[in-house]
DNA sequence: ATCGCTTTTGACAATCATTATCAATAAGCC
DNA sequence: GGCTTATTGATAATGATTGTCAAAAGCGAT
């Protein structure tokens, strides 16, 4: 049977403090700064358990590292800060329908999508300038 | 200045007889087979830079690792079975438009997007009954 | 074809995130 | 309070990717 720990609710609490996506190890920093004691396998458990009970969202950044976030339930996709991580929660109907057409269409069956975008938010304004 | 080496021939070559999505490792075990001495590290360089000129397509497994395939020029999407990587590349223009509206809507820039749809195609009938 | 300058290579070490181990700990239940 | 067993956490192990650096190979000039 699944018991309760306070490692789960800290974690839990932890991600829920946080803005946007954060990876395991960055929230174990997280807790550790707040004086917590709790493991890194711990957290990384936990995240893992999180995400499968559809308590968090998870997605891969685009260096590869796994991200969480404590998310509202049921199916959507996110507008990601490459900067300060800010996620926005979107919703994508034209994407839903695309992509079951798109399956059905080349006989693709239980087909899943993974559809993000990243960019920088206001905040973030990026001091790039490209041309001088 | 970049120099011409058959690795790079080799890379770019192994790559063209796949027929979907594959990893550096898996990649450099193919060239290792048909007789290739190519070092491992290469094959990453070479698959990296391939990415950044646009000569290949890269994306990252719901596993965290980074696969690449020769693809047509200009953007695209997949369709990727879960089972043999068979990569077929798709058109979304909805979902160029919606990424688009999207990020501006909420204020984002330099947005970029990732979309993949994960499947199983027809050749890779998925041997699962749900219900019994 | 040879020389010389630079880039590229590749064997190997180093990183870094994630997972596996496994004895010690602590839920949940009597 | 005890029992049973899931959970924890320090640490080792794994595995992909990147860094190192001397040796090898391009390429333009001779
Ligand atoms: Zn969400
Ligand atoms: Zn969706
Ligand atoms: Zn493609
Ligand atoms: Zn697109």
């Amino acid at each position: 049977m699944k018991r309760n720990t306070w490692q789960r609710d800290a974690v839990r609490a932890a991600l829920d403090t946080q803005l946007g996506f954060v990876s395991a190890q960055n929230l174990h920093s997280s807790l550790r700064t707040t004086g917590s004691h709790i493991g890194l396998a711990t957290v990384y458990r936990a995240l893992s358990d999180l995400a499968s009970e559809g308590e968090a969202d998870s997605l891969q950044s685009p260096e590869g590292e796994s991200l969480y976030r404590a998310c509202s339930s049921g199916h959507h996709h996110h507008l990601i800060c490459r900067s300060c991580g800010l996620a926005v929660e979107v919703e994508a109907d034209d994407v839903e329908v695309w992509a079951k057409k798109v399956a059905s269409l080349h006989g693709f069956s239980q087909a899943e999508h993974v559809v993000d975008v990243f960019g920088y938010c206001s905040s973030c304004v990026p001091a790039v300038k490209e041309s001088a």
